[in-house]
Parts: structure tokens; C-alpha cells; sequence
DNA sequence: GAAGACTGTCACAATATTGTAACTTTATCC
DNA sequence: GGATAAAGTTACAATATTGTGACAGTCTTC
């Protein structure tokens, strides 16, 4: 239920698959990549919630992916842990300042590799998710996993919950329904793209006249939680 | 069946591991972090009972992660036990000052660590956890291990209290079933998720028709202890 | 060693949530 | 202004989640 993706840049596809079976049975979503150019379109396209990198990659290598992703907007607060064949302090360094947040190097067992992964999706997450936020006295508390404006605490569905949650920690930015159910349903789900505006009705009914219009529909496109007026 | 948390805060693994062992043989249970970010989550995470923190640390200093943990209000009574290679009066007034509770030097005998443990856990928990807690008159009472309302006493079975007492030390938070049976059942038992539920009606009943309303069911999620209303 | 309390699990009941289809309303384009 | 596409709404059946009572095994207590 809360599986998060992966993506896994390796050119070796025998070691991405051995990977990808280690965290799919610890109910991880993979993504796969084997360069720099095929990295770089999936993480656009399905935003990964953290990245594991090869050292050595074909044309670009690994450190210089690293760097190129933690410079870009929307890339920069993915984590990144590094595969290296044998970590030796420059590559440390090196690694450190283009900001990757673990390294492993192989051979790793996959408990280990889990249980790494784990704890940097533990670090990275915190800061966003355990804080409550705010906006013109409606807050969501992802703590006690609430809802309330000034007069009082609103109820909704996990769906309706979910969405907000999402669009709360994005705002300001149109997402397409197939977004939308990438985000908030979770990858691999096969529902109808007119589920999402269902959903959307729930939310805006549970938020109500007072806060109903935060949730803008973009003609043609899809959604957008914003607090500017239309 | 007391057994209690303890973080152990070192960037050598075998050392860690040393003393996990050491511990775990005393009925402690472990959780281990190479530096002050694994830490912090850990922390957040696992809410341990007590710190064992090294001296050195990569990055930030041993004295440094104490001083942080000791600001922060989740952190701020958790007793913390330094590790140093040598206590110099230098050292020992820095870390008086942060907060640490007590000092082992290395090498230290598993016994004295254990015995040391002891010692500041038996202080460091009066204050905490041997206070009555009270809510809008339902209290309980750790010392006599007891639950009572006004209407008189109230009866529930020893997982019952556990909960209970989790719950009211816990309170306004979401916990998911598998954090309960960490957190109430203790890590590493294999029991149905289901059996929380079947636990959180007895406690339900036990609270009876005055009380019943503050253990919340987050649907999708968990539970929660909550003063406010759903 | 028997009575009683406590646990964990199951099966079934009670609810809540979900996705979809069908229908209505609204915006857009010519 | 009418045709057409897109989004809003509602109702409903299917599904998922939680509540509840019962039961057998285990542990306590006297």
C-alpha cells in the first residue's frame, strides 16, 4: 500500500533484474534504466521517490548523472544511492557533493539493499510529511492524520485524503488525471481516468463552500490546488 | 517483558554490535545508527528510552547530536549515555551541558555498560512515565497500574493497559496496526495484524460507553487516541 | 490439578469506500 | 447560437475494511 517506486539506472540489466525482484517482494514499485537519457525521461515522467544509481555508466557516468539531477528543480529532492563496485574515500567525496544521501557496494545482499533503502526513505521523508500544513486555516495534519478549518475537523474518505495530502504538498501546479493516479492511487492501478473527477467531486464536497475552490479544474488538462482565484 | 529501547549512536559497526548483543541478552532491545541522520529517524521512528551516543561522529560531533536532541521537545527527556574513549574535564563539562546523563569510557565490560544502563534508566523514568496521565477524567496510573474514572476503577486484561498506556502517552497520533505491535507488543513477535483490532475492542469495551470514543478508528490506516471529537 | 483469566485467530456481520455508468451541466469552437 | 467535447453529479453494485462474538490453547493462581 505505501510502495514507494524505485528507479534502477544500471547498464547491467542481469543486476537490474536482481535488484528489481528484491524490492518487488518488499512491495516496492521498479522502474528500470539503463543510461542517463532512459533515466532521466523516467524519473520526468513518473517521479520516482528515490533513485538507485550506478557508479560507471556508459557516456555519462553515474557522478555526473548525480550532479545533473540534484541541480534540476524537480529532480533535486529525489534521494540517490549510489552502486559502487568498491567505495574508495575520493569517490566518497566526490559522491557527497553532488549529494547522494547512501552508498552500497556490491556484491550486497538484498536484505541489505532493502534495509538501506528503507532507512533513506525514512531520512527523506520526514521533513515534508511530519509537518503539518497550512493553508487560509485549512490543515491537514499528516501526524494525526486530520483535516480542520476554524470550525472544526472535516471527514473524508483515505481516497478524498490521499488526494489532498498530494495536492497540498504540490500546489500551484496542474496535474493530469493519469498524474493524478500515478500520485495518489499508486503506479500500477487500472481505473478509469473519469474516477479521478469522482474523487475530486468527494474532495470539494468534504472541504465544502469555504474551501471548495482551492481545488481548480484546468479545462482539458486536469487539476490544480491553488489559493490564487481562478 | 520490561524491555526497553535502546539506541546505540556509533559509526563502527562492530562495535554496535558488541554491545547490541550485550544488551539484547539483558532484555533490552536494540536499534542501531551510524550517524546523526540515521539517528534522528530512528528517534522519530522507534521513540527509543534511552541513547547510547559515541563521542566521534562522522560529520557532526557526538556533543553536537546530543545538544540538538536535547532542544527538541520529542527528544528532550530521553536520557542519553556518551561513549568517549577517555573522559577529559573538558569533555565532561561540554557534555554535562548538553545533557548527557552518564559517561562509559571504551573499553568498558558488557556488565558495567548494562549496570549503567540500569542506573540511569531507573532515574530517567520516574519522571516520565511514572506520573499519572489523565483525560478528561479517565486516568491511569503506572505505578499502581491502574485505570480509573470517576465512576470508580476500571478492569481490563495487561495487553489492554499496555495499549492503553501507549495510547495516552501517544496521544493526537496515528499508529498503523504493525506500529502498535511494535510499540505494544514489542518488535519481533509474529501475530496477525487483525489482532489489534480484536485487542482495540476489548479495550473499547473496558473503557465502556464514557471513554470508548477516544481510541478512534482511522479507517485505512489505524488508530488513534483523540480528545477531539472525529 | 482444577478454575479462571488471557491471547490469538477465525468466521461472520456491519460499515465504509470505491469505481463505473448514466445523466446533467458547463465551456468551447465555429 | 447550436454542435460537441469536457467536466459535474448522482446512484449503485462490488469490494475492502473494521466490528464483534466465539473458541481453543496457554498461562496463572490458588
Amino acid at each position: 500500500m505505501s510502495g514507494k517506486t524505485v528507479l534502477i539506472v544500471d547498464d547491467e540489466a542481469s543486476i537490474r533484474e536482481m535488484i528489481a525482484v528484491a524490492l518487488e517482494m518488499a512491495d516496492y514499485q521498479c522502474l528500470e534504466a539503463a543510461d542517463a537519457r532512459e533515466a532521466h525521461a523516467l524519473i520526468v515522467d513518473r517521479q520516482p521517490d528515490l533513485i538507485l544509481l550506478d557508479w560507471m555508466l556508459p557516456g555519462t557516468s553515474g557522478v555526473e548523472l548525480a550532479r545533473r539531477l540534484k541541480k534540476e528543480e524537480v529532480t533535486a529532492e529525489i534521494p540517490i544511492i549510489m552502486l559502487t563496485a568498491k567505495v574508495e574515500e575520493d569517490n566518497k567525496i566526490q559522491g557527497l557533493e553532488v549529494g547522494a544521501d547512501d552508498y552500497i557496494t556490491k556484491p550486497f545482499s538484498p536484505r541489505e539493499l532493502v534495509a538501506r533503502l528503507k532507512a533513506v526513505l525514512r531520512r527523506a521523508t520526514p521533513a515534508g510529511v511530519e509537518t503539518p500544513i497550512e493553508v487560509d486555516g485549512l490543515t491537514l495534519d499528516p501526524i494525526g492524520h486530520r483535516v480542520s478549518s476554524a470550525s472544526g475537523a472535516l471527514t473524508m474518505g483515505p481516497t478524498e485524503y490521499r488526494l489532498l495530502q498530494f495536492f497540498m504538498t504540490h500546489q500551484e501546479r496542474v496535474y493530469t488525471r493519469s498524474q493524478l493516479l500515478d500520485q495518489v492511487w499508486g503506479g500500477n492501478v487500472y481505473v478509469e481516468e473519469r474516477t479521478v473527477d469522482v474523487h475530486i467531486r468527494r474532495l470539494r464536497k468534504a472541504l465544502g463552500d469555504r474551501y471548495d475552490h482551492l481545488i481548480q479544474t484546468v479545462r482539458g488538462t486536469g487539476y490544480r490546488f491553488s489559493t490564487q482565484a481562478v
